[in-house]
DNA sequence: GTCACCCATGAAAGATATTTTCGGTTCCGT
DNA sequence: ACGGAACCGAAAATATCTTTCATGGGTGAC
């Protein structure tokens, strides 16, 4: 009665120091020789489909193998963890890296049938990819020299037209937001009709990204030779629309492919070129600036709090 | 039609299929603003210290954070898993992930005085990490619904302000592109009027960061009752606009800061998910959508073409 | 300012899962 | 065949997780 012998299995034993980083399934070959039959199972299987088994609790691995929960515990022992319990979070562990080592194969082009989650995970990793390339093509010199003219300038309009048009928009509205006067303008009339009130101080910016997009140049061009300092964001370094632009900012593109259009892909570059500019000009102006972030900041913490559940 | 009340607790909605990937710290993020102190107290914990947390169990749990056994499983099931042994085992896996990774790329905030240079990579980086975040963080199910109903609708609407209003318009471009009927709403007065037209078989699309504005929720909620399909994209899966929601596309932000205001990171998520919706439906509408994008495609060519100099 | 209500919170009961015990069984060596 | 030992699983014992419920604090209405 004295002697509570608990069993105390051989293998990694009492004191193992690491109980087991990812060599899971080398451990389980090494070990397999000195395994019963039953263990043996176990064994195998959570060598085989760790996701599987992290899923399964003592009870399910016993049915699924055939055996006992004893025997799944012993196992676990045998591999080195105290128990089964932690057994299971480190096959978590191998399961999650074994998801994550296998990726690479989002390099291909969107299909027609391509299930919705590959989808998600190839536009995700080409708009990433689109960034990456875009800050490090991006010009910062040219961009420091944008962002002092802007800072500076008595009024600024940005010419886009279609998905660009958004991109202008987009600029145009944080700009007010720190108190700088820009307008967008979408309307090829109307931008030149504007663009003939600019002088010089005044800033425009024309954004396309084929770089040839008439409607927006001619703006530009009228800008130019009424001495304002102009800028142009395109995808194209070398294309038209740089004629007439004092700094020219570029956007990387990805490739794009049938159901992906160029427009697609461009936008985003244009956006963190356009986010550059805000924010530089934000710090250029920070004392007017300042009060104003702070104002919207305020306002949406309102908002969040105001919406507690 | 007009009675659906939801009343489920966890923010990830009705049947949240998967548990979640690895985007844990996302979650939390996304997810904070709706949380009680307590709540907010164990979820920080855990998005601090994955690793640690895996090797506690819900009582240990509990007094780390000083609170008790019951929030700690409430907490979980927030984050979205059946209950706290599926957050322990899927925190394991982000443990493994992360040793095995690279560093987790510690990014500071923006500076009045950081050079351009650094904003630029700033940006670009907290951009890219928006992207993997709502990416992975999106609900693919509910994704596939919002979809399918986009595919087959007679017509669409979308409602967004400010600069989720560019996105409305950028998902409302892009659908005209490809033959469907789309239209975007600024004006709140407009859109509801619009929205009275809606009916069965037709969709709206509210787009808010906040979840909060109410000039969008009102349009919503009259499709809603009119029996049209309704979509939220938001980055507060919680908030009142999910009410008339059938389908909630979730949208992740990044750590917002002064020069980084809110608004600006969620734009690029909400872009992700709008661009997935149309590359959704243009799948679903190959027949009809390849011509369309092959035409765009082909003017584009020649535009490039067009200006070899 | 007071009251009523609601909701977050933790203590403890209840349900599961894991670990241990223990006796039956099989297999080996003699 | 027989003794022995190790293997194995059923079930008890324990740890862990989940749910329920009463309480307190705070908030909005009046």
């Amino acid at each position: 009665m004295t002697e509570r012998v608990k069993e105390t299995f051989g293998g990694y034993g009492t004191g193992a120091p690491p109980p087991a980083p990812a060599a899971l399934a080398a451990k389980v070959r090494t070990l397999a020789p000195s395994m019963t039959r039953s263990v043996q199972r176990v064994a195998e299987a959570v060598a085989e489909d760790p996701a599987g088994c992290a899923a399964l609790t003592v009870t399910g691995l016993a049915e699924l193998t055939g055996t006992s929960e004893a025997t799944v515990v012993r196992t676990a022992r045998l591999l080195g963890y105290p128990g089964y319990r932690d057994l299971r979070l480190a096959l978590a562990g191998l399961a999650a890296q074994q998801r994550s080592g296998r990726a690479p194969a989002i390099t291909t082009d969107i299909a027609v049938d391509d299930p919705i989650a590959d989808v998600v995970a190839k536009l995700a990793h080409d708009e990433q990819q689109t960034l990456a390339d875009t800050a490090a093509g991006l010009d910062t010199t040219q961009l420091a020299a944008a962002v002092s003219a802007l800072a500076g300038a008595r009024r600024t309009d940005v010419y886009g037209i279609g998905a660009s048009g958004l991109v202008a928009q987009d600029l145009t509205q944080k700009l007010l937001r720190i108190g700088l006067i820009a307008h967008a303008h979408s309307d090829p009339h109307l931008a030149v009709t504007n663009a003939v009130q600019l002088r010089a101080g005044d800033v425009a910016i024309a954004i396309t990204h084929s770089g040839a997009t008439g409607d927006v140049i001619e703006p530009l061009r009228v800008a130019f030779e009424r001495g304002a300092t102009t800028v142009a964001v395109t995808g194209r370094p070398g294309s038209s629309v740089t004629r007439y632009a004092d700094h020219v900012l570029t956007t990387s593109t990805s490739r794009e492919s049938e159901l992906r259009p160029a427009a697609m892909s461009s936008r985003t570059g244009q956006l963190l070129v356009v986010d550059c500019l805000f924010v530089g000009v934000a710090q250029r102006t920070y004392e007017a600036a300042a009060p104003a972030l702070a104002a919207s900041y305020e306002a949406l913490a309102h908002r969040h709090r105001s919406v507690p559940r």
